[in-house]
DNA sequence: ATGTCCTATTCGTCATATAAATGAACAGTA
DNA sequence: TACTGTTCATTTATATGACGAATAGGACAT
């Protein structure tokens, strides 16, 4: 049942049929509906989807630049292996994180932004400017009015890390606001269970005073824990979920 | 001049005339070729390289699958800011530093390299198995041999790196494979400069020895030492550039 | 000055035809 | 048998032409 209809890709997600037939195509690939099975021919998607042969090539295009597919005239459409799936393309880390059972991709993220967000701490405390600076203020202030709110706390979260990233005007740091956005964004069904946890405003509080007052060791060292402390709590919960053998770290 | 023949684009890198518009076009937008007019129309696309009209949609999706431009009707394709260039697609970094004047833009790979690295030294250490050591060894070995060849150093030293993410085994660093080693050779006329220096075999095996004695810590610091002495490098022939004023870090 | 409608432009989609590439089967040869 | 070159079928790659849908911007009326 992996096919659908043109008004099924119009409503998915895409603007258009092109990029409803690209986001069930990347859902259906991260979710390993084509591991046995061969991909299908472009006349077989088109005809599955029914869409014509140039939306399924241009999304078939799409899948390629994202490192998800290669195309070769009598090979096929095959697959790639997932070492070469692009994980911050944002799509890609979309469909990942909203595959069931990736908790585990979840915290490798977190180890990440532990190596990352810190040190783009750091350097945001020596560069960042007026406006940064304020963005950074704003979205803490965002976390302490919305401390009652449902969700808002979320993308007040979401805005103050990405503010601080913007704020270490290195365009590889700043690139990870739309990759952490979407982490955060689309990992919502874990981090509920941290959420009351994880939003912790003095720790917040600490790497936005420390930025401001243009403090970088102070910075990094902040933020270090604000991000570790999430490693560790996801570590928790995935330990309980292991009933009680805790693989590593 | 933007113009192009197809037998260039065949020339180009594309393996066909779709990747090798793609490149094409991809290496006029991050050189700035429309940051004044815009962007080409389809038809004027399709002219002016003398392709059909479905091979210049489908490089453009490509595009738009890579975060460049955007294209919505009667708007046009437009060239989108540089925020959200996908900086860690491999054709997106490629056409970047392979620019003029992206010495900055290598120094704040860098910069990223050095929050990246260690980390994933780090994680090495504790999980790599012993195809990874191997690799690792290898890589060394492989330094050690060529200390005398050319550019095959170039290669070893990637080598070494590569086999260092990969036996993180986290997805995210791991990911940092292409990247690093696209970066590494798409700037070879500036890293020729500080390659005597920074191909320095003892702060390799070191980090070898720490990660092979499964010791994180210390794996750590030598790569965090192996980053920064090439970042500290570049940051003085950045200076020299610049003449006596040395601007930041 | 404001809101409504119209129209030209441009991407979006479809359909069809032909070319190019290549894996596999096959035939030929030593 | 083992090797080599050829043919063939399949699939993507490219080309072409047509029509639809969306919308920016102007014309127009109020």
């Amino acid at each position: 049942m992996i096919d659908t209809t043109p008004a099924e890709l119009r409503l998915n997600l895409g603007r258009n049929l092109t990029h409803g037939l690209l986001d069930a195509l990347g859902r259906a690939i991260v979710t390993g509906q084509y591991d046995d099975g061969p991909f299908p021919t472009e006349a077989e998607l088109a005809k599955q989807h029914g869409v014509s042969r140039s939306v399924t090539r241009e999304a078939v295009k799409m899948l390629t630049a994202k490192g998800l597919v290669s195309a070769r005239p009598r090979q096929g459409t095959i697959v790639q292996p997932r070492s070469s799936w692009n994980l911050f393309d944002t799509d890609v880390l979309r469909w990942l994180l909203n595959r069931k059972f990736s908790i585990e991709l979840l915290r490798q993220f977190n180890q990440l932004r532990s190596a990352i967000e810190p040190e783009a701490a750091a350097l945001a405390a020596v560069l960042a400017d007026d406006g940064d600076l304020a963005a950074i203020n704003a979205g803490l202030e965002r976390m302490k009015a919305a401390e009652t709110g449902a969700d808002q706390i979320l993308e007040a979260d979401i805005a103050f890390h990405v503010a601080v990233l913007k704020g270490s005007k290195n365009p590889f740091f700043a690139q990870f606001q739309d990759v952490v956005a979407t982490a955060l964004r689309s990992s919502i069904q874990f981090t509920n269970r941290i959420k009351g946890h994880s939003a912790s405003i003095p720790d917040h509080a600490a790497v936005a005073h420390a930025i401001v007052k243009r403090q970088p060791e102070k910075a990094r060292t902040a933020m270090k824990k604000l991000v570790s402390d999430v490693l560790d709590l996801m570590d928790t919960v995935e330990q309980e979920k292991n009933g009680k053998a805790a693989k590593r770290r």
